[in-house]
DNA sequence: CCATTATATGAAGGATCATTCAGTTTGAGG
DNA sequence: CCTCAAACTGAATGATCCTTCATATAATGG
């Protein structure tokens, strides 16, 4: 995975020392705070790294290029939902195929809602090509796992398992998407989660009664 | 709508003569293209107007500065869009609930499809805040035609219709936004809108059995 | 306590880019 | 054919901002 991402991209040193590691997750913080408050276009180095309360040429310690903050930013969360959706798929292996399901969207929605300023942050975090390839990773992870765990249901075998769950997890994934950027929160995106839950549900005893 | 629109944002000029009209086209059209081609971080004005074959001033002449240009191509598609919907929406009062999912799916799907590109152009086009009043405007939009729509269900009625819609509303516009995110085109789309509608109905008849 | 390495600084360089404006070309109406 | 406004031009301006580097400070281990 690291060989495939681009090579200019990659972080320009790891922190050993403690002191190091402060300072990097500063500046992520920073990064996000901006994103959110300022939106992408407002995102300079100067203003991260003031925010962060380091200097400029610090954070270009440890990233080649403006770009390559944010494709960090991007790949270390990304990479932190894809372990969770993987832990939680193990986990829920020879379940009936309706606990599969809301854990998949109670996972996912709280990832997503824990730090929702986090979560907004990155998605206006520019659709940059780069950042394509690190959704493509997750997506490629994400859907093994579900896959994997789909296959092991107890009460239901599917006639077409990569279509049901490729429709679950995009059905699932973009509702999710598509409540942060209409800004439900709250009561609101908590009913909606359940809703999401019964259909998904709907869905699933319709195929296997078919 | 008009007056809601942040002051500077507004065009300068209208169009009077032809040529003019084909000037903005042009200049539409290779923003789109280079929003494509290159991202938003790569879209310049002199680059824009390089491509649409006019002159930099020229572009200056319709918009009052760069950010104009890219909230009026949101603009243009998304009164597109959700006069689209009011349509198909209007056409579909008094029939079974089923049918209008399916033409909501259909209409948005093919909306969205029927140039891609340009979808996909415009999900790129930068998160800026002013960009969110207009996806905010689309939604009261479409949020206003679906539930008159639904409430004329001739075989449903509904408990609580403004959750159904919201969450049919949410599940429809994410499942396509993903779909488009992960790059889901030609069969595998097809087969994924079918599920969708397939979905959509199953959580239908769950909620009017209940 | 010294040498070495890690970490931090921030002014300056250099490039890019949005925006303007003085002037030119084109079309429309009379 | 003439006049006026509309439409267009593009070099110049000024501002912003990424990135570098010479230098300084802090930690580590011997």
């Amino acid at each position: 995975m690291a060989s495939s991402t681009p090579r200019s991209l990659n972080a320009r040193k790891q922190p050993i020392q403690g002191r190091a590691a402060v300072t990097l997750d500063a500046v992520f913080e920073a990064t996000i705070q901006l994103l959110l408050r300022d939106g992408p276009h407002q995102l300079t180095t100067t203003r991260v790294a003031h925010r962060a309360g380091v200097s400029v040429g610090t954070m270009y310690q440890y990233f080649p290029h403006k770009q390559a903050l944010i494709y960090a930013l991007n790949d270390r969360y990304l990479k932190a939902l894809a372990e969770k959706i993987e832990v939680v798929c193990r986990e829920h292996h020879g379940k009936p195929a309706a606990d599969m399901i809301e854990a998949l969207i109670d996972t996912y929605w709280r990832a997503k809602t824990e730090r929702s300023d986090v979560t907004r942050a990155l998605y206006r975090s520019v659709a940059d090509m780069d950042n394509s390839a690190l959704i493509e990773a997750f997506a490629i992870r994400a859907d093994a796992a579900t896959t994997a765990m789909l296959a092991t249901a107890s009460d239901t075998t599917f006639a077409d398992l990569a279509l049901v769950n490729r429709t679950l997890v995009t059905v699932i994934f973009g509702t999710v998407r598509n409540a942060f950027e209409r800004n439900l929160t709250g009561a609101v995106a908590e009913d909606l989660r359940r809703e999401l839950l019964k259909m998904c549900r709907a869905y699933l005893t319709h195929h296997s009664h078919n």
